[in-house]
DNA sequence: TGAATTACCTAAGCCAATTAGGCAACCCGG
DNA sequence: CCGGGTTGCCTAATTGGCTTAGGTAATTCA
């Protein structure tokens, strides 16, 4: 017999990528079971269950995600900053559709403490920098650009804009510009 | 034997109840039976199963929704119009969260076409004539308002706005202000 | 009032989730 | 090279949800 040589990290890892591929809904210990060529008990041994396995892949998600925004805006400020954090999350919501189903979650509070949710608040926290608003501000700030970025992904991944013109990224561009100049000129 | 007098527009009511109970999620076949005190294949000649009773309860609320926003709309315009519309969704959505979430499953293009879904566009389109853009610009305003409520309303109720001050109606009327803003000074 | 309709039932099959316990592959001290 | 412990994956069995088939009793209406 001939072990297949799981481990937590490859379950996980094996998880995302059966999200991507079939949506997270269909994220079950079955699912993936049946693609690593193992039957289901054997995961067991290396995670929960399936509700531990959909928390993990998408605590896997929240962190890639930090870390790909990270990267964006390291260098940048102002508006560019703003674009490249915004088009890190639409980016990879387009190429992890499963993975960024999943950070959409909802996690227990010690374990969204714990996670790397923590890290996309303070990036777009960050971003603010660039911009000159009263401290009281910035948290409606920081709420006004996650509403945008998260409800525009939201909408056009559940196909709100798939049969009516003009193409979506450009209306994208548009929701940017207007975040900029509200920012800029924060009522 | 008593019946219980179950028609089909009784059982989706009482998912629709269920949903906004126990969360949209938990609206199975199973759990709407035993709310009902009657066995689970009596639901099989009212609705056609599980899916069918979700896709159900999804077009009541649209269909709910859609007479709420269009009563808030009636008789306003310009901002006023934009708030009544945003505090309509708003309102439901902390009314009856579950059949919140309902209105955000996707269905299949034959469903979402004969559904309340395009009254809300229809809606939304309709706000915009207190502004005055140019109409190649409407469908991208029409997403920002989209991608505002519907982003805000998720982060909100996902519980994302629970542990930071201030006061997540305060933000609120913040984003309403910057669409406004956006809206009369479109870029 | 009796026959047709229908609302709800039981029975049964299938599949997903989970737990318990067994066997064989691997790892390591000798 | 070898024997013992560890552990990775297995089978077996339980529970519970979804669905279909078909029966029975309550309702309805000629």
């Amino acid at each position: 017999m001939v072990r297949a040589g799981l481990t937590t990290e490859r379950v996980v890892q094996a998880g995302a990528e059966l999200a991507d591929d079939l949506g997270f809904a269909e994220l079950t210990a079955s699912t993936l079971a049946r693609r690593l060529g193992v039957k289901v008990p054997s995961l067991y041994s290396h995670v929960g269950g399936t509700q531990d396995l959909r928390t993990r892949v998408a605590l896997l998600a929240l962190a890639e995600l930090a870390d790909r925004a990270a990267l964006a805006v390291a260098g940048r400020s102002g508006k560019e900053a703003l674009v490249a954090l915004a088009e890190s999350y639409r980016g990879y919501a387009r190429e992890h559709p499963g993975r960024y189903a999943a950070t959409r979650m909802r996690l227990d509070t010690a374990t969204a403490m714990a996670s790397a949710g923590p890290r996309h608040s303070q990036l777009t926290r960050a971003i603010l920098r660039g911009y000159h608003l009263a401290e009281a501000e910035q948290n409606h700030a920081v709420r006004l650009i996650g509403s945008v970025i998260h409800g525009y992904i939201e909408l056009e991944s559940a196909g709100g804009f798939d049969h009516s013109l003009p193409d979506a990224t450009e209306s994208w561009n548009r929701a940017l510009d207007v975040v900029d100049i509200a920012l800029r000129n924060w009522p």
